[in-house]
DNA sequence: ATAGGTGCAAACAGTTTGCATGTAT
DNA sequence: ATACATGCAAACTGTTTGCACCTAT
């Protein structure tokens, strides 16, 4: 059985807070503002647990580490810049835009990511 | 100036040909055969350069290595996992499908990825 | 001839794992 | 008391870089 400790409530409550997705070194690095000796393995088996149990979702951005947001019910759309490889949020209500897909038999759908590429106004 | 040589062309000849994305651990086996002593990091800088001119795509899946994909003006839908990480792709009419995002000003779209995640088949 | 490309090996970055110790249950 | 959790360091994987040699221009 899962056990609570204090590492385990700091993690998962420094992502819930957090407004933007973090890295396992910037969860890492805030999480030791609360418990100096945290471990970056101990951040990095907490996140990888609450991603598992899709308490948080891990996006992947080309040539970034793997970004951990809260999942809220609410799935996000993100724009990469094919030059700068920079990250914006789009402040678009997703569940009225996106597409309702007819899925295969047996794939059940549990949130969805919508990456737009292209360039953004410093590189374009 | 760039230069023309058969590594480089043989690189963007694999990726073309292939019908699904590559990881340039893949990409470098493949071409193995045609230049038996093809050095792996050469295969990383021609992708590199690839991805920069637009001519392939990376795509990250989480876990996985980036792969590279032909850019043919056709975006595609992928399916992953979220038990057992594999990847599918989904026989979508994207252009059909996709929401016609009201962007900000200053940004230019050239694609878009849409990635679904859930539970396939096996694990759900 | 010469600037860019190649292969190899070493360096790097992100992530995972082994293990002795600590600590919720 | 006993298993699970932690911290540290070492191991791993994917990717990049330095450099001497090679080759298309």
């Amino acid at each position: 059985m899962p056990r609570r400790t204090r590492q385990g409530t700091l993690i998962l409550e420094t992502i819930r807070k957090a407004k933007r997705p973090l890295t396992p070194a910037e969860l890492h690095s805030t999480a030791l503002k609360e418990i100096p000796n945290l471990g970056l393995a101990t951040t990095y088996r907490h996140v990888k647990a609450l991603a598992e149990q899709s308490v948080v979702v891990g996006v992947d951005y080309p040539g970034q580490p793997t970004r951990y947001e809260w999942v809220d019910g609410q799935d996000k759309t993100h724009f990469t810049c094919r030059a700068c490889d920079k990250l914006f949020a789009l402040d678009i209500n997703q569940s009225d835009e996106l597409p309702n897909l007819e899925m295969p038999p047996g794939f059940v759908v549990s949130g969805g990511e919508f990456i737009v590429y292209g360039f953004c106004p410093n590189c374009s």
